[in-house]
DNA sequence: ACGAGTACGTACCGTCGGTATGTCGTACGG
DNA sequence: CCGTACGACATACCGACGGTACGTACTCGT
Protein backbone atom coordinates (compact mmCIF):
# COMPACT_ATOMS: atom_id res chain seq x y z
CA UNK A 1 0.00 0.00 0.00
CA UNK A 2 1.08 3.62 -0.14
CA UNK A 3 3.95 4.26 2.23
CA UNK A 4 3.97 8.17 2.66
CA UNK A 5 1.58 8.94 0.57
CA UNK A 6 2.46 12.64 -0.51
CA UNK A 7 -1.28 14.15 -0.11
CA UNK A 8 -2.04 14.35 -4.10
CA UNK A 9 -4.12 17.06 -5.59
CA UNK A 10 -6.55 14.65 -5.93
CA UNK A 11 -7.22 13.80 -2.00
CA UNK A 12 -6.50 17.41 -1.39
CA UNK A 13 -9.43 18.25 -3.73
CA UNK A 14 -11.76 15.62 -2.03
CA UNK A 15 -11.12 16.84 1.05
CA UNK A 16 -12.18 20.07 -0.15
CA UNK A 17 -15.06 18.89 -1.50
CA UNK A 18 -15.66 16.86 1.45
CA UNK A 19 -15.36 20.01 3.81
CA UNK A 20 -17.65 22.23 1.72
CA UNK A 21 -20.06 19.48 2.17
CA UNK A 22 -19.95 19.47 5.92
CA UNK A 23 -20.16 23.35 6.08
CA UNK A 24 -23.37 23.35 4.09
CA UNK A 25 -25.03 20.41 6.20
CA UNK A 26 -24.33 22.52 9.30
CA UNK A 27 -25.62 25.99 7.96
CA UNK A 28 -28.43 24.37 6.10
CA UNK A 29 -29.45 21.93 9.73
CA UNK A 30 -29.11 24.95 11.42
CA UNK A 31 -31.19 26.97 9.61
CA UNK A 32 -34.04 24.51 9.01
CA UNK A 33 -33.42 21.65 10.89
CA UNK A 34 -32.24 17.85 10.09
CA UNK A 35 -36.00 16.71 8.70
CA UNK A 36 -36.32 20.22 6.96
CA UNK A 37 -33.48 20.10 4.97
CA UNK A 38 -32.94 17.71 1.62
CA UNK A 39 -29.41 16.30 0.71
CA UNK A 40 -30.32 18.04 -2.97
CA UNK A 41 -30.17 21.52 -0.96
CA UNK A 42 -27.02 20.55 0.92
CA UNK A 43 -25.13 18.97 -2.26
CA UNK A 44 -26.74 22.69 -4.28
CA UNK A 45 -24.97 24.56 -1.65
CA UNK A 46 -21.36 23.45 -2.02
CA UNK A 47 -22.17 23.40 -5.96
CA UNK A 48 -22.02 19.63 -6.03
CA UNK A 49 -24.69 16.94 -6.32
CA UNK A 50 -26.34 13.90 -4.37
CA UNK A 51 -23.90 11.75 -6.01
CA UNK A 52 -20.52 13.06 -4.52
CA UNK A 53 -22.37 13.53 -0.98
CA UNK A 54 -23.45 10.20 -0.92
CA UNK A 55 -19.97 9.16 -2.38
CA UNK A 56 -18.51 10.78 1.02
CA UNK A 57 -20.86 10.06 3.37
CA UNK A 58 -22.75 6.79 4.02
CA UNK A 59 -26.31 8.65 3.89
CA UNK A 60 -28.47 11.68 6.03
CA UNK A 61 -27.09 10.32 8.58
CA UNK A 62 -23.76 9.98 8.31
CA UNK A 63 -23.54 13.74 7.38
CA UNK A 64 -25.79 15.11 10.46
CA UNK A 65 -23.01 13.18 12.61
CA UNK A 66 -20.06 14.69 10.52
CA UNK A 67 -21.98 18.33 11.14
CA UNK A 68 -22.22 17.64 14.58
CA UNK A 69 -18.68 16.29 15.28
CA UNK A 70 -17.64 20.14 13.23
CA UNK A 71 -19.59 21.95 15.56
CA UNK A 72 -18.49 20.34 18.30
CA UNK A 73 -14.60 20.56 17.60
CA UNK A 74 -15.18 23.70 17.20
CA UNK A 75 -17.02 24.42 20.11
CA UNK A 76 -14.38 22.64 22.40
CA UNK A 77 -11.65 24.67 20.78
CA UNK A 78 -13.56 27.91 21.89
CA UNK A 79 -13.99 26.41 25.47
CA UNK A 80 -10.87 24.48 25.77
CA UNK A 81 -8.64 28.15 25.60
CA UNK A 82 -10.61 29.26 28.74
CA UNK A 83 -10.83 25.93 30.77
CA UNK A 84 -7.05 25.04 30.20
CA UNK A 85 -5.97 28.04 32.45
CA UNK A 86 -4.69 26.14 35.46
CA UNK A 87 -5.47 26.77 39.33
CA UNK A 88 -7.86 26.20 42.01
CA UNK A 89 -9.87 23.44 40.57
CA UNK A 90 -13.34 25.11 41.76
CA UNK A 91 -12.31 28.48 40.13
CA UNK A 92 -11.77 26.94 36.88
CA UNK A 93 -15.03 25.14 37.06
CA UNK A 94 -16.98 27.71 37.89
CA UNK A 95 -14.87 29.80 35.12
CA UNK A 96 -16.03 26.73 33.09
CA UNK A 97 -19.56 27.22 33.47
CA UNK A 98 -19.59 30.54 32.52
CA UNK A 99 -17.57 29.80 29.41
CA UNK A 100 -20.14 27.11 28.50
CA UNK A 101 -22.72 29.86 28.79
CA UNK A 102 -21.37 32.54 27.04
CA UNK A 103 -20.17 29.94 24.24
CA UNK A 104 -23.56 28.65 23.90
CA UNK A 105 -24.94 31.30 22.18
CA UNK A 106 -24.31 30.06 19.26
CA UNK A 107 -26.87 28.81 16.70
CA UNK A 108 -25.24 25.89 15.40
CA UNK A 109 -24.37 23.98 18.69
CA UNK A 110 -27.79 24.65 20.12
CA UNK A 111 -29.74 23.83 17.11
CA UNK A 112 -28.10 20.32 15.97
CA UNK A 113 -25.77 19.65 19.13
CA UNK A 114 -28.57 20.29 22.01
CA UNK A 115 -31.94 19.93 20.12
CA UNK A 116 -31.50 17.76 17.25
CA UNK A 117 -28.63 15.22 17.76
CA UNK A 118 -30.80 13.14 20.89
CA UNK A 119 -33.33 12.84 18.16
CA UNK A 120 -31.77 12.09 15.39
CA UNK A 121 -28.73 10.05 16.12
CA UNK A 122 -30.64 8.60 18.86
CA UNK A 123 -30.32 9.18 22.49
CA UNK A 124 -27.70 6.68 23.24
CA UNK A 125 -25.36 7.80 20.76
CA UNK A 126 -25.79 10.94 21.32
CA UNK A 127 -24.54 10.42 25.03
CA UNK A 128 -22.30 8.14 23.86
CA UNK A 129 -20.61 10.77 21.45
CA UNK A 130 -21.22 13.89 23.75
CA UNK A 131 -18.69 11.75 26.21
CA UNK A 132 -16.10 12.99 24.15
CA UNK A 133 -16.92 16.26 23.99
CA UNK A 134 -18.68 19.23 27.12
CA UNK A 135 -20.24 16.48 28.72
CA UNK A 136 -17.24 14.67 29.38
CA UNK A 137 -15.20 17.54 30.52
CA UNK A 138 -18.45 18.58 32.70
CA UNK A 139 -17.98 14.80 34.16
CA UNK A 140 -14.60 15.01 34.89
CA UNK A 141 -14.44 18.19 36.01
CA UNK A 142 -17.14 17.25 38.83
CA UNK A 143 -15.35 13.60 39.31
CA UNK A 144 -12.18 16.23 40.42
CA UNK A 145 -14.30 18.09 42.87
CA UNK A 146 -16.13 15.71 44.36
CA UNK A 147 -12.59 13.57 45.11
CA UNK A 148 -11.36 16.89 46.01
CA UNK A 149 -13.76 17.20 48.64
CA UNK A 150 -14.92 20.15 47.15
CA UNK A 151 -18.28 18.92 45.69
CA UNK A 152 -21.53 16.99 47.47
CA UNK A 153 -20.62 13.08 47.46
CA UNK A 154 -23.32 11.85 44.99
CA UNK A 155 -23.47 9.38 42.13
CA UNK A 156 -20.75 11.45 39.30
CA UNK A 157 -22.54 10.15 36.91
CA UNK A 158 -25.98 11.55 37.94
CA UNK A 159 -24.73 14.37 38.94
CA UNK A 160 -23.07 15.17 35.44
CA UNK A 161 -26.50 14.49 33.79
CA UNK A 162 -28.63 16.50 36.17
CA UNK A 163 -26.07 19.52 35.70
CA UNK A 164 -25.43 19.01 32.07
CA UNK A 165 -29.22 19.18 31.45
CA UNK A 166 -29.31 22.42 33.50
CA UNK A 167 -26.57 23.78 30.90
CA UNK A 168 -28.36 22.89 27.85
CA UNK A 169 -31.96 24.45 29.39
CA UNK A 170 -29.91 27.21 30.20
CA UNK A 171 -28.61 27.42 26.35
CA UNK A 172 -31.78 26.61 24.97
CA UNK A 173 -33.49 29.80 27.11
CA UNK A 174 -30.61 32.16 26.05
CA UNK A 175 -30.99 31.08 22.24
CA UNK A 176 -34.25 31.78 22.49
CA UNK A 177 -34.80 34.99 24.42
CA UNK A 178 -35.62 38.39 23.36
CA UNK A 179 -32.51 39.86 25.51
CA UNK A 180 -29.65 36.75 24.54
CA UNK A 181 -27.38 39.28 26.58
CA UNK A 182 -29.79 39.54 29.76
CA UNK A 183 -30.86 36.02 29.47
CA UNK A 184 -27.04 34.59 29.50
CA UNK A 185 -25.96 36.54 32.66
CA UNK A 186 -29.15 35.38 34.90
CA UNK A 187 -28.75 31.65 33.59
CA UNK A 188 -24.97 32.24 34.60
CA UNK A 189 -25.79 33.71 37.55
CA UNK A 190 -28.31 31.29 38.65
CA UNK A 191 -26.33 28.20 37.50
CA UNK A 192 -22.88 29.10 39.58
CA UNK A 193 -25.86 30.02 42.52
CA UNK A 194 -27.09 26.05 42.19
CA UNK A 195 -23.84 24.44 42.04
CA UNK A 196 -22.56 26.49 45.47
CA UNK A 197 -25.07 24.83 46.53
CA UNK A 198 -23.69 21.57 46.14
CA UNK A 199 -20.59 22.60 47.87
CA UNK A 200 -19.91 20.74 50.92
CA UNK A 201 -21.32 22.51 54.41
CA UNK A 202 -22.97 24.38 51.18
CA UNK A 203 -20.27 26.58 50.53
CA UNK A 204 -18.43 29.45 52.66
CA UNK A 205 -22.09 30.43 53.60
CA UNK A 206 -22.54 33.75 56.44
CA UNK A 207 -23.38 32.35 59.88
CA UNK A 208 -24.75 28.68 59.84
CA UNK A 209 -25.52 26.64 62.69
CA UNK A 210 -23.57 23.37 61.50
CA UNK A 211 -21.72 21.75 64.07
CA UNK A 212 -19.78 19.49 61.62
CA UNK A 213 -16.33 20.82 61.09
CA UNK A 214 -15.88 22.70 58.10
CA UNK A 215 -12.32 23.67 57.57
CA UNK A 216 -13.03 24.40 54.07
CA UNK A 217 -14.80 28.05 54.18
CA UNK A 218 -11.97 30.22 53.24
CA UNK A 219 -13.09 32.47 50.28
CA UNK A 220 -15.04 35.57 50.51
CA UNK B 1 -76.47 28.42 20.53
CA UNK B 2 -77.52 25.44 21.09
CA UNK B 3 -78.22 24.20 24.47
CA UNK B 4 -77.08 21.12 25.71
CA UNK B 5 -76.08 19.37 22.52
CA UNK B 6 -76.95 16.03 22.32
CA UNK B 7 -73.70 13.94 20.96
CA UNK B 8 -75.96 12.00 18.70
CA UNK B 9 -74.53 8.56 17.57
CA UNK B 10 -72.43 10.28 14.67
CA UNK B 11 -69.94 12.44 16.72
CA UNK B 12 -69.51 10.14 19.09
CA UNK B 13 -68.08 7.21 16.38
CA UNK B 14 -66.24 10.03 15.09
CA UNK B 15 -64.79 10.96 18.59
CA UNK B 16 -64.20 7.36 18.87
CA UNK B 17 -61.70 7.23 15.77
CA UNK B 18 -59.80 10.01 16.99
CA UNK B 19 -59.24 8.76 19.71
CA UNK B 20 -58.42 5.32 18.23
CA UNK B 21 -55.92 7.84 16.04
CA UNK B 22 -54.79 9.35 19.00
CA UNK B 23 -53.75 6.14 20.68
CA UNK B 24 -52.36 4.41 17.37
CA UNK B 25 -50.13 7.84 17.28
CA UNK B 26 -49.21 7.71 21.13
CA UNK B 27 -47.89 3.76 20.55
CA UNK B 28 -46.39 4.11 17.30
CA UNK B 29 -44.14 7.48 17.92
CA UNK B 30 -43.29 6.08 21.14
CA UNK B 31 -41.85 2.77 19.79
CA UNK B 32 -40.30 4.08 16.48
CA UNK B 33 -39.75 8.17 16.80
CA UNK B 34 -41.66 10.70 15.02
CA UNK B 35 -39.70 9.83 11.04
CA UNK B 36 -39.69 6.65 11.72
CA UNK B 37 -43.58 6.59 11.79
CA UNK B 38 -45.74 6.78 8.46
CA UNK B 39 -49.43 7.95 8.48
CA UNK B 40 -50.35 4.77 6.63
CA UNK B 41 -49.15 2.47 9.86
CA UNK B 42 -50.83 4.85 12.20
CA UNK B 43 -54.29 4.69 10.20
CA UNK B 44 -53.80 0.64 9.59
CA UNK B 45 -52.61 0.09 13.45
CA UNK B 46 -56.15 2.07 14.31
CA UNK B 47 -58.42 -0.13 11.37
CA UNK B 48 -58.48 3.16 9.42
CA UNK B 49 -57.30 4.35 6.45
CA UNK B 50 -54.98 8.20 5.85
CA UNK B 51 -58.44 9.89 4.51
CA UNK B 52 -59.22 9.62 8.24
CA UNK B 53 -56.46 10.64 9.35
CA UNK B 54 -56.73 13.69 7.23
CA UNK B 55 -60.34 14.21 7.98
CA UNK B 56 -59.50 14.61 12.00
CA UNK B 57 -56.15 15.88 11.87
CA UNK B 58 -54.47 18.78 9.46
CA UNK B 59 -51.53 16.81 8.72
CA UNK B 60 -48.71 15.27 10.86
CA UNK B 61 -47.68 17.11 12.81
CA UNK B 62 -51.22 17.97 14.26
CA UNK B 63 -51.42 14.49 14.92
CA UNK B 64 -48.21 14.72 16.79
CA UNK B 65 -49.65 17.61 19.26
CA UNK B 66 -52.47 15.68 19.83
CA UNK B 67 -50.48 12.64 20.75
CA UNK B 68 -48.36 15.26 22.72
CA UNK B 69 -51.55 16.80 24.46
CA UNK B 70 -53.12 13.24 25.18
CA UNK B 71 -49.69 12.02 26.77
CA UNK B 72 -49.46 15.29 29.15
CA UNK B 73 -52.20 15.04 30.20
CA UNK B 74 -52.59 11.43 31.57
CA UNK B 75 -49.28 12.73 32.92
CA UNK B 76 -50.80 15.77 34.95
CA UNK B 77 -53.43 13.60 35.92
CA UNK B 78 -51.09 10.91 37.40
CA UNK B 79 -48.66 13.78 39.30
CA UNK B 80 -52.18 16.30 40.65
CA UNK B 81 -53.42 13.29 42.28
CA UNK B 82 -49.88 13.46 44.36
CA UNK B 83 -49.36 17.23 44.35
CA UNK B 84 -52.76 18.33 45.65
CA UNK B 85 -52.40 17.07 48.72
CA UNK B 86 -52.10 20.82 50.78
CA UNK B 87 -49.61 20.85 53.53
CA UNK B 88 -46.65 22.54 54.13
CA UNK B 89 -45.21 23.88 50.68
CA UNK B 90 -41.46 22.50 50.63
CA UNK B 91 -42.75 19.42 51.69
CA UNK B 92 -45.25 19.54 48.65
CA UNK B 93 -42.48 20.28 46.31
CA UNK B 94 -40.39 18.23 47.32
CA UNK B 95 -42.83 15.40 47.13
CA UNK B 96 -43.83 16.72 43.54
CA UNK B 97 -40.52 16.20 42.93
CA UNK B 98 -40.24 12.58 43.58
CA UNK B 99 -43.65 11.73 41.87
CA UNK B 100 -42.11 13.66 39.06
CA UNK B 101 -38.98 11.09 38.69
CA UNK B 102 -41.05 8.24 39.11
CA UNK B 103 -43.87 9.02 36.82
CA UNK B 104 -41.07 10.02 34.41
CA UNK B 105 -40.24 6.44 33.83
CA UNK B 106 -43.36 6.05 31.27
CA UNK B 107 -41.46 5.63 27.65
CA UNK B 108 -44.22 7.82 26.02
CA UNK B 109 -43.82 10.88 28.29
CA UNK B 110 -40.12 10.39 27.57
CA UNK B 111 -39.84 9.85 23.69
CA UNK B 112 -42.57 12.28 22.96
CA UNK B 113 -42.68 15.06 25.45
CA UNK B 114 -39.29 15.41 26.31
CA UNK B 115 -37.34 14.05 23.02
CA UNK B 116 -39.10 14.32 20.41
CA UNK B 117 -41.28 17.56 20.74
CA UNK B 118 -38.83 20.04 21.18
CA UNK B 119 -37.91 18.86 17.41
CA UNK B 120 -40.36 18.26 15.97
CA UNK B 121 -43.47 20.71 17.38
CA UNK B 122 -40.04 23.77 17.69
CA UNK B 123 -38.48 24.89 20.31
CA UNK B 124 -40.81 27.86 21.54
CA UNK B 125 -43.99 25.95 20.64
CA UNK B 126 -43.40 23.55 22.91
CA UNK B 127 -42.45 26.01 25.57
CA UNK B 128 -45.70 27.41 25.08
CA UNK B 129 -47.14 24.27 25.50
CA UNK B 130 -45.54 23.24 28.29
CA UNK B 131 -46.53 26.32 30.19
CA UNK B 132 -49.77 24.42 30.77
CA UNK B 133 -47.89 21.20 32.08
CA UNK B 134 -45.45 20.32 33.82
CA UNK B 135 -43.06 22.99 33.02
CA UNK B 136 -45.88 25.33 34.16
CA UNK B 137 -46.33 23.47 37.75
CA UNK B 138 -42.69 23.93 38.35
CA UNK B 139 -42.62 26.87 37.50
CA UNK B 140 -45.76 27.78 40.15
CA UNK B 141 -44.24 26.18 42.51
CA UNK B 142 -40.82 27.64 42.44
CA UNK B 143 -42.94 31.04 42.17
CA UNK B 144 -44.46 30.13 45.75
CA UNK B 145 -41.47 28.81 47.41
CA UNK B 146 -39.67 31.96 46.41
CA UNK B 147 -42.29 34.50 47.54
CA UNK B 148 -42.74 32.20 50.86
CA UNK B 149 -38.82 32.59 51.70
CA UNK B 150 -37.99 29.51 51.43
CA UNK B 151 -36.24 29.57 47.79
CA UNK B 152 -33.11 31.48 47.48
CA UNK B 153 -34.14 34.94 45.55
CA UNK B 154 -33.84 34.26 42.02
CA UNK B 155 -35.06 35.04 38.41
CA UNK B 156 -37.87 32.62 38.85
CA UNK B 157 -38.09 31.94 34.84
CA UNK B 158 -34.48 31.16 34.80
CA UNK B 159 -34.62 28.79 37.99
CA UNK B 160 -37.63 26.76 36.95
CA UNK B 161 -35.75 26.38 33.27
CA UNK B 162 -32.81 25.26 34.86
CA UNK B 163 -34.28 22.70 37.04
CA UNK B 164 -37.14 21.57 34.30
CA UNK B 165 -33.79 21.02 32.47
CA UNK B 166 -32.09 18.78 35.07
CA UNK B 167 -35.84 16.71 35.56
CA UNK B 168 -35.53 16.16 31.96
CA UNK B 169 -32.39 15.21 31.80
CA UNK B 170 -32.87 12.88 34.65
CA UNK B 171 -36.04 11.71 33.09
CA UNK B 172 -33.73 10.64 29.87
CA UNK B 173 -31.64 8.95 32.21
CA UNK B 174 -33.69 7.30 33.59
CA UNK B 175 -35.27 5.96 31.13
CA UNK B 176 -31.85 5.09 28.88
CA UNK B 177 -30.52 3.08 32.35
CA UNK B 178 -29.88 -0.71 32.27
CA UNK B 179 -31.38 -0.56 36.05
CA UNK B 180 -34.01 2.10 35.88
CA UNK B 181 -35.57 1.69 39.43
CA UNK B 182 -32.07 2.49 40.67
CA UNK B 183 -31.17 4.96 38.52
CA UNK B 184 -34.50 6.52 39.57
CA UNK B 185 -33.35 6.73 43.13
CA UNK B 186 -30.35 8.39 42.37
CA UNK B 187 -31.62 11.08 40.42
CA UNK B 188 -34.52 11.79 42.93
CA UNK B 189 -31.56 11.97 46.02
CA UNK B 190 -30.08 13.98 43.44
CA UNK B 191 -32.20 16.37 42.32
CA UNK B 192 -33.69 16.52 46.19
CA UNK B 193 -29.94 17.45 47.30
CA UNK B 194 -29.65 20.21 44.08
CA UNK B 195 -33.12 21.99 45.33
CA UNK B 196 -32.23 21.70 49.23
CA UNK B 197 -28.70 23.20 48.13
CA UNK B 198 -30.70 26.53 46.99
CA UNK B 199 -32.66 26.79 50.37
CA UNK B 200 -32.64 29.98 52.18
CA UNK B 201 -29.61 29.13 55.01
CA UNK B 202 -29.63 25.72 53.09
CA UNK B 203 -32.38 24.48 55.20
CA UNK B 204 -32.42 23.02 57.87
CA UNK B 205 -29.22 20.38 57.37
CA UNK B 206 -29.06 18.25 60.34
CA UNK B 207 -31.33 19.02 62.95
CA UNK B 208 -33.14 22.17 61.89
CA UNK B 209 -31.75 24.84 63.76
CA UNK B 210 -33.49 27.56 62.50
CA UNK B 211 -37.41 27.69 62.27
CA UNK B 212 -38.82 31.39 62.80
CA UNK B 213 -35.67 33.63 62.26
CA UNK B 214 -35.40 32.80 58.60
CA UNK B 215 -37.29 35.22 56.71
CA UNK B 216 -35.26 37.06 54.46
CA UNK B 217 -31.75 36.69 55.53
CA UNK B 218 -29.01 37.46 53.57
CA UNK B 219 -26.05 35.92 52.83
CA UNK B 220 -22.63 37.29 50.98
C1' DA C 1 -88.25 10.13 2.37
C1' DC C 2 -85.01 13.05 0.64
C1' DG C 3 -81.52 16.51 0.23
C1' DA C 4 -77.45 17.82 2.66
C1' DG C 5 -73.47 17.51 4.97
C1' DT C 6 -70.22 14.74 7.36
C1' DA C 7 -67.02 10.79 7.94
C1' DC C 8 -64.55 8.35 5.87
C1' DG C 9 -62.01 5.50 1.58
C1' DT C 10 -59.31 5.51 -2.92
C1' DA C 11 -56.33 7.13 -6.28
C1' DC C 12 -52.89 10.05 -7.29
C1' DC C 13 -48.92 13.64 -7.11
C1' DG C 14 -44.52 15.76 -5.58
C1' DT C 15 -40.63 15.36 -2.80
C1' DC C 16 -36.91 13.17 -0.99
C1' DG C 17 -33.63 9.52 0.69
C1' DG C 18 -31.19 6.07 -1.36
C1' DT C 19 -29.13 3.18 -5.39
C1' DA C 20 -27.20 1.87 -9.78
C1' DT C 21 -24.59 3.22 -13.32
C1' DG C 22 -22.05 6.23 -16.31
C1' DT C 23 -18.07 9.48 -17.16
C1' DC C 24 -14.01 12.02 -16.70
C1' DG C 25 -9.54 12.94 -14.95
C1' DT C 26 -5.52 11.61 -12.52
C1' DA C 27 -1.91 8.58 -10.98
C1' DC C 28 1.01 4.85 -12.52
C1' DG C 29 3.39 0.80 -14.61
C1' DG C 30 5.63 -0.34 -18.75
C1' DC D 1 4.12 8.29 -23.85
C1' DC D 2 0.38 5.36 -23.60
C1' DG D 3 -2.97 2.40 -21.97
C1' DT D 4 -5.21 1.13 -17.86
C1' DA D 5 -7.03 0.98 -13.38
C1' DC D 6 -9.20 3.54 -9.92
C1' DG D 7 -11.11 7.18 -7.47
C1' DA D 8 -14.18 11.41 -7.64
C1' DC D 9 -17.95 12.88 -8.97
C1' DA D 10 -22.59 13.34 -12.15
C1' DT D 11 -27.00 11.43 -13.92
C1' DA D 12 -30.98 8.68 -13.99
C1' DC D 13 -34.04 6.26 -11.59
C1' DC D 14 -36.78 3.72 -7.69
C1' DG D 15 -39.65 3.27 -3.65
C1' DA D 16 -41.62 5.34 0.39
C1' DC D 17 -44.09 8.73 2.36
C1' DG D 18 -46.60 13.24 3.32
C1' DG D 19 -50.18 15.55 1.38
C1' DT D 20 -54.34 16.44 -1.97
C1' DA D 21 -58.49 15.65 -4.84
C1' DC D 22 -62.29 13.40 -5.29
C1' DG D 23 -65.63 9.73 -4.72
C1' DT D 24 -69.01 7.32 -1.60
C1' DA D 25 -71.84 5.72 2.08
C1' DC D 26 -74.14 6.86 6.09
C1' DT D 27 -76.53 9.78 9.29
C1' DC D 28 -79.64 13.46 10.53
C1' DG D 29 -82.93 17.27 10.22
C1' DT D 30 -87.06 18.48 8.01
Amino acid sequence: MNVVTVRSRRVEYSESTRQALVDSAVELFTKRGYAGTSLDEVAKRARLTKGALYHHFSGKQALFEAAFDSVENAFMRKLGEIVSAPGDPWDTAIAGLRAYVRVCLEPSYQRIVIHEAPVVMGWERWREAEEHFSYGLLRSTIEVLITSGELEQLPVETMARLLFGSLSAGASMIAGAADPKKASAEVERTIVRVVEGLRVNGGPRVAEPVREHRSRSRRR
